[in-house]
Order: C-alpha cells, then sequence, then structure tokens
DNA sequence: CCTCCACATGTTAGCGCTAACAAGTCAGGG
DNA sequence: CCCTGACTTGTTAGCGCTAACATGTGGAGG
C-alpha cells in the first residue's frame, strides 16, 4: 500500500507526515488534521485510533504547511525612527526572538521623516503586512497614528504615554518610576534639584516631570529650589540644557534627566567643568539602555525592560490582527514593571 | 487572462505573491524565484525587471512556501556576544532588511560565555539552522570556530582579522583605515602619538596598530614620541588606558583609539582633565558607531559600513549554504570599503 | 416508509513556492 | 540550411497541510 514510492517524494525522506498517519489509522488525511486542532467533531473511538498512530509514527505537524495553508498572520510591520542608542538593538533582539518562536516575519521599515511616516505606513500596509509594531517615539506620532487609524490597521504601541482606545499598547508606569528615582535622590540628602525634560511631543517626556515633582513636592522642597530645563532627549540637547543648570549660580546637587543619554550628556560637561560625579553633582537618568552601564560613572537610572516589551508587541499584534479579523473585543493595555537600577552617578549630597 | 480571480482565493487578498511579481514583470514565477534565489542563469536585464517589480510590490517572499516547496535554506543563526554599544542595532537592521528580502529567517541567539559557545552552537545546529552569521568578536572565538568547523556548518564570519580558508568572511581593510586615518593626524601637525589597543583576542587590534606605525614610520616619528596603551575595546578600559596617557609628563598631542567607545572615554576624561578637545588634544576613534556622533565634541573615526556588511552576509550565508550542499568551490572573501569621517574631536596640533 | 437533519468523515482544490524537466533562442560549424 | 550545444526561460507537479464543500450515516418525526 505504500503510496509514497521514491518517485512521489522530492526529499530525502524526513519525518512522518499527516498520510501516513492517516493510512495506517485507516482514515483520511483531513480527520487527523481535525484531531490535530482539536475539533470537535470527530468520534471519540476515531481520536483514540489517530492518537495511537501519531504517537506510534512520533508524528509532528509541519508548522511551515500549516502556516501555508491555514490563514495564520506573519507578516508584522516594525515601524521605527530614532530611538535612543541601543533602544532598537534590544528591541529587536526581542522581537525577533518572539517573532521565530511564532512563525511570523518582521519586516523594519525606517521612518526619518516624520512627515514621510504617513506615506511609508500607507506602503507598507498597502503591501500587505497583517499588523504593525511602532516602537517610541512613532507610537506617539499624530500622523502616524492618524493614519493607522484611517485604515483600520491592527497595531500596537509600545511605551507609548497613554493607553488609547483605539490601539493596544505596552508601557511602564512613567510617573511611579519618576517618583521611586527622586525618592532615591532625596533618601541621599538633595535639596536643590535640576531636572532636564524630555521631547514636548511625547507624552512620557511630561509623565516623567511629574513623578519628579510629586515626589518632591512629597517632600515638601520649595519650587526655588527646583530648575527645570527643557531637552529633547538627544546627547546634544541634554549638553545644552546641563549647560544652563550647571553653570547656575545655584548650582544643583542632583540632575534628573529624562533619559540615559542626556544624562550621559550632564555627566560629560560635569568633568569638563571640573565636577566630580557624585561628589560635587548627582546624576541619574532613564532607560537603562547600554550607554548608562558604559559611561563612567556608570548611571543611576530606570531599567525598562525592552526585550520583554518587544517580545509581548509581537504577541500582542498577531492577537490584535486575530481580534481585527473576528471584529470583536478591545485592544489590550499592558503594563509592565520596571526596576530601580543603582548604580554609581547619584551619591550622598555634598554637605 | 486574470487567473486569480476572487473564487481561487481563500485569504483576503493581502501581500503580493511571486505570481503579482512576475505578471508585472512579465515573466514566469520560475524566473522570479530565480532571481531571489540569486541564481547566476538570468539574464541581467530580466533580472533588473524582476527586482523593479519586487520592489514596486514591496513583494517580500514567504518563507513558509520556501521550506515547504524546497530545500531552500531559511534558518539563519545570528550568534552575538556583546558587540559595542550600536553595532549590534546597525547589525541587525541590515542582516534583517536582507533576510526579509531573500525570505530567509534570523535566528537571533546571544552567547554570552565565550566557553558556552560551543553548546549554544550546537544546539542551534541541531534545531535546524541552515548556516551561521558570526559578528565580532564570536567571528575570532577559538571555541566557535572550532565547532564550526567540526560541525561542517555554512558560515560566514563578519569583521573578523583576517581571511580563512574554512569560511566566508566580510571585512574591511583595517590597516589601511587605520593608516588613513593617522595620515590625517600627521596632516594636522601632531608630533606626539598616543595609541590605545583593542583587546589582543582579536586580530584586527593589531592590524589597527599596524596601520597606525606604519603610518608614522612612514612620516619619520621617533619611536619615543609614540606610547602604546592596552585597551579592550570597552568604554571603561579606554579609560583606564587614556589615564596612563593624558597623565603621562609628555602628554600626546593626539590619542588615537582603537575603538569608539575607547575614543569616547579618552575624550571624556581629558574634559575631567580640564584638556580641551581638539585644542589641548586631538582624539580619534574607529567603526563609527552611534555613540561616535552622539559625543561632544563629535568623533573623527573611520566608518565600517556595518548595515551593508550585515546584508552582506546575509547572501553570503545564503550562498555557502548552498555551497556546502553542493560540496563545490570556495568560500567568498569579501573586502568593503570603509570612509574616513572628519568631525570635530581631532584639529591641528597645539603649538 | 420516507423526509429531514445532526453528526461524522471524505474529497477537492489550493496556500506560495521550487525541483526537475521541457522547450525555446541564438550562436557558430558542418 | 540544418544541427549542435550553451544559455535562458517556461511548464508541470507537488511540498504538508487545511478551508470549503460534499457525502455518507443513522435515528427522530411525520
Amino acid at each position: 500500500m505504500n503510496e509514497r514510492t521514491e518517485r512521489t517524494r522530492r526529499r530525502s525522506s524526513q519525518s512522518a507526515t499527516i498520510r501516513d498517519v492517516a493510512a495506517r489509522a485507516g482514515v483520511s488525511p483531513m480527520t487527523v488534521s481535525r484531531v490535530i486542532n482539536r475539533e470537535s467533531t470527530v468520534k471519540e473511538e476515531t481520536r483514540a485510533l489517530v492518537e495511537q498512530a501519531i504517537a506510534e509514527l512520533n508524528y509532528a505537524p509541519n508548522p511551515a504547511a500549516r502556516s501555508l495553508a491555514g490563514s495564520a498572520p506573519f507578516r508584522i510591520g516594525l515601524l521605527y525612527d530614532n530611538p535612543s542608542t541601543g533602544y532598537l538593538s534590544e528591541f529587536l533582539v526581542g522581537a525577533l526572538d518572539e517573532s521565530s518562536r511564532t512563525g511570523s516575519q518582521i519586516v523594519i521599515e525606517k521612518c526619518a521623516e516624520p512627515e514621510l511616516a504617513g506615506a511609508t505606513l500607507a506602503r507598507l500596509l498597502k503591501t500587505g503586512v497583517d499588523g504593525l509594531i511602532l516602537p517610541p517615539p512613532l507610537c506617539e506620532s499624530q500622523t502616524v497614528l492618524a493614519e493607522v487609524k484611517a485604515a483600520g490597521a491592527a497595531a500596537v504601541a509600545v511605551a507609548p504615554g497613554m493607553a488609547s482606545s483605539d490601539m493596544a499598547t505596552i508601557r511602564i508606569d512613567n510617573e511611579a518610576a519618576a517618583f521611586e528615582l527622586t525618592q532615591h535622590l532625596l533618601a541621599l540628602g538633595h535639596k536643590r534639584f535640576g531636572f532636564i525634560k524630555g521631547h514636548p511631543n511625547q507624552t512620557v517626556s511630561q509623565q516623567r516631570m511629574d513623578g519628579f515633582m510629586t515626589a518632591l513636592k512629597a517632600a515638601g522642597i520649595p519650587q526655588e529650589d527646583v530648575r527645570v530645563e527643557q531637552g529633547y532627549f538627544t546627547y546634544r540637547s541634554g549638553l545644552e540644557a546641563a549647560e544652563r543648570l550647571l553653570n547656575a549660580k545655584d548650582r544643583p546637587t542632583a540632575v534628573f534627566a529624562a533619559n540615559d543619554d542626556m544624562a550621559a550628556a550632564t555627566a560629560g560637561l560635569a568633568h569638563r567643568l571640573g565636577l566630580d560625579v557624585p561628589g560635587d553633582v548627582s546624576i541619574v537618568g532613564f532607560d537603562d539602555t547600554s550607554i548608562a552601564a558604559n559611561i563612567w560613572p556608570a548611571l543611576t537610572t530606570v531599567h525598562q525592560p525592552i526585550a520583554a516589551m518587544a517580545r509581548a508587541a509581537v504577541d500582542l499584534v498577531l492577537e490584535e490582527i486575530r481580534r481585527h479579523r473576528d471584529g470583536t473585543g478591545e485592544p489590550r493595555q499592558l503594563m509592565h514593571p520596571h526596576t530601580l537600577i543603582v548604580r554609581d552617578s547619584a551619591g550622598p549630597a555634598p554637605t
């Protein structure tokens, strides 16, 4: 009964196929498929027969064939702009890991000009990605969000400031994290503070400042001992803001920068001005990107679980794709835990 | 003759297929397949036509179908250790781009302990990757190389020091690049030099120093005006080496660090010591990773086309996999061009 | 006794791609 | 002018699986 004669095979015979199982169990391949997929319409007796055949042949379904034949979603667009150094690499590692596990494919697209985001996105969507992952800062670009909404695309925003009713999101609690980090500075005895804000376009900038301010207020630090400077999340902008902070006559003893790059810039400038870090000035960052551990002194910062969030983003976008197809349910809003990372850039306030 | 009528389709029309591309290019699907697989039997003209159609439709081959239909390799293992900040992200972007173009799938695996490299690699190979990409520093780990050779696996080493008879490689000419960069310093009038070496395990460390030394010798700089310190490619090691260089009584006016991280550390220390960069001391790096442009002053360095090399690595590993199957030919050794990037960290020698 | 219908299983036709072979095309040699 | 063979392109069949439809059961109801 060997229907699989040499002639019909192209590859050196490998593992058993669904037909081998079907033949052995004396049923059709379709019935085997139903057993595999746990469909309820198979008689208990038949199922047992098939399951025995499966066990005997040590059969495992071929995932490639399943995804081909079925309607499993598999292309995910990842639109990135220019996240800070190190963020992207960690993000990609996480995302790729998960995509290979789930058998989905990731299509990366750089989108340098925010104005072009709409066009890039439209092209991606038109040419067949099933869903989108939007890491920061695109997850908050109005152009992008509007386009996604208009297209009715399945999408996940990673690390936006807020939940969204249109889109699944994965975030950390920026305000709480900033609050904790500020408390750490307060516990070290600091009384005069500087804060370097993030890009005004991104909600997280405000949230981080809110957490900072709330902690200071709770500790009774007066407004005049707090100086806030505008930054834009870049090293360069951090440098400029730090110049204004560190050259002020009542120099703060602790500077909270809204991300690591700006904190690194502040540390660099402090050294240039002959200040010891953390002896003369304590500096903290945010995100725990690779620069944080790689400069001297290593930055005290808040760890954002980027890889885990990327992994979750892949799962979530697959879920979103299914949800969009079925037209049911609400987009999920996930919150990931953050961690305070104490390193060497913040120490006791100078006396 | 639109053969793809609605009736024949099962999915809501999604991404372009090989037939869409074929139709648009006016060829058969098979020809498109040949183009995708970089087979040599396609006329240049036809290839261009097909490639244009691919670009227009933003087509990417379906990996599931490929793995089902043929023996097309499609899983590529990317074993990474801990390359310097920013390197990985650029590498991944390039590699992913090409992998999506060729429909191959990249499986990333971190391999922190060099001793565990062997085990990690064995596991990867067993679970069905068809070939391996080894970025630095793993591309020179003896353990890894021995394991790869023993397994007879198809592999590509990216940025190793030397060509190899066992393995395809993609490199830049480190010695020539270091030579050019040193000539740049000489042209600026520098006479006393410092050099921070890279990790002694990596051949490129020696090559970069060789290029440096050759240029100095050619310019007639005496040995006693050149000070060499050992570094390990990390920020921290650069800092320690820089301390020895910049605190010396005959402080060099120009420091060549074997990578950007160490150059950044040197710049940081210089500032801490109250030295102006480049007024008092010029500093150059190597690699042009993201840190180079993001510190102040921006580093004069050598640009290594990381993304292009990663893209090439994907193509080359696919080629290697085929070569291994056919048992023919020699592994190719590719050399990519480097570029001198002049920024602000090197200036005229102080008088 | 026949209809109707729920239930269990089989059949058909692809999913998107490529191996193997077939067939055209064009050069030069007989 | 046809033949040969190198080169390029097309055709056919099927990879392993499953959606959609078709078919065969058997028992309840008329």
